[in-house]
DNA sequence: CATAATTTAATTGGACGCAATATAATTTTG
DNA sequence: CAAAATTATATTGCGTCCAATTAAATTATG
């Protein structure tokens, strides 16, 4: 953009490799706003936005959980969940009721056009899949070391 | 959580195979939500978000940029960067001045506080480098793989 | 059994992130 | 030169995110 002169191609340099850590979060940080460019216009077609998304992909995979539940398995908390659920209850996705057992707990359950969704949102799969550019091996590997990260970085944060 | 009596280990079935695009994003979302965590008590320190932090890190490297060119670098627009930059300024760690040249653009430059700010955040370097628990390689391996993550998502929209 | 501690959701407030719109300045064109 | 098109920034509105607080229900404890 300007004189970059000290930016050669991808040597580690002494700063560079200090600064490693921060240019690996930068990157993913950029990448998870590229995948929500990129889901966006697929989703919009379904008023949906990715996280709603996301909500619905647990669901469809064990339908009947409790927001709590959902929160553990995206790692979102009640603060984001709650007028998220609401939206895709008015959005007519998800119903939301209390437990009979344990009025504390919220079942989020799938309505009949929350289920139907699911076949209608299936070519987002392979849509994604494609954008990607990956080979399923070079996913996979990407994949696991991600999981590796999050691993390591939870621990850090006392998790 | 409850049974999941379908969900082995790491094998790649028919259905994950196909769906390792939206496993790969949400990887990818899920450590950005981890860093986020890790950066937050430690630029809390210094009253800054992560954005806010990058906005500096990119003036600490090439002081005096425009909104756009700050944009570019970030992939961020004016309706991120406009109220982020104006609350940098006043926290005192940036001016915001327009270009006498072309009255259109603004001109981001560093106080002294924000110059300032560059050594006693050096910290941070090696706190997230810790955080991350890769090996320098591993961290440039994976770094390298999310550059090539990114670039193919950015053709897939159009960019 | 009554009070305290814990658990689950919801609410509130501050800060992104982006689309769409607005505004002002510059450049292009006829 | 004047009108049109382009460019740079700002504003608005909606939807996450999270921290902190609140409220209600359940469990533990004296």
């Amino acid at each position: 953009m300007t004189d970059d002169s000290d930016a050669r191609k991808d040597d580690l340099k002494d700063g560079e490799a200090l600064a490693l850590g921060q240019q690996l979060c930068f990157a993913v940080y950029s990448v998870a706003h590229a995948f929500n460019r990129t889901y966006k216009p697929l989703l919009d077609r379904f008023g949906l936005t990715y996280p709603q998304y996301l909500v619905l992909l647990a669901l469809w995979q064990h339908d009947n959980m409790t927001v709590k539940g959902i929160g553990e398995e995206l790692g979102l908390d009640s603060g984001t969940l709650s007028p998220l659920l609401k939206r895709l209850e008015t959005a007519g996705f998800v119903s939301r009721t209390r437990d009979k057992g344990d009025e504390r707990q919220v079942i989020v359950a799938l309505t009949e056009k929350g289920v139907a969704l699911k076949t209608e949102a299936f070519g987002i799969l392979m849509e994604i899949g494609k954008a990607t550019g990956c080979s399923m091996k070079e996913a996979a590997a990407l994949r696991s070391a991600l999981h590796g990260l999050n691993r390591h970085l939870d621990e850090h944060n006392g998790g």
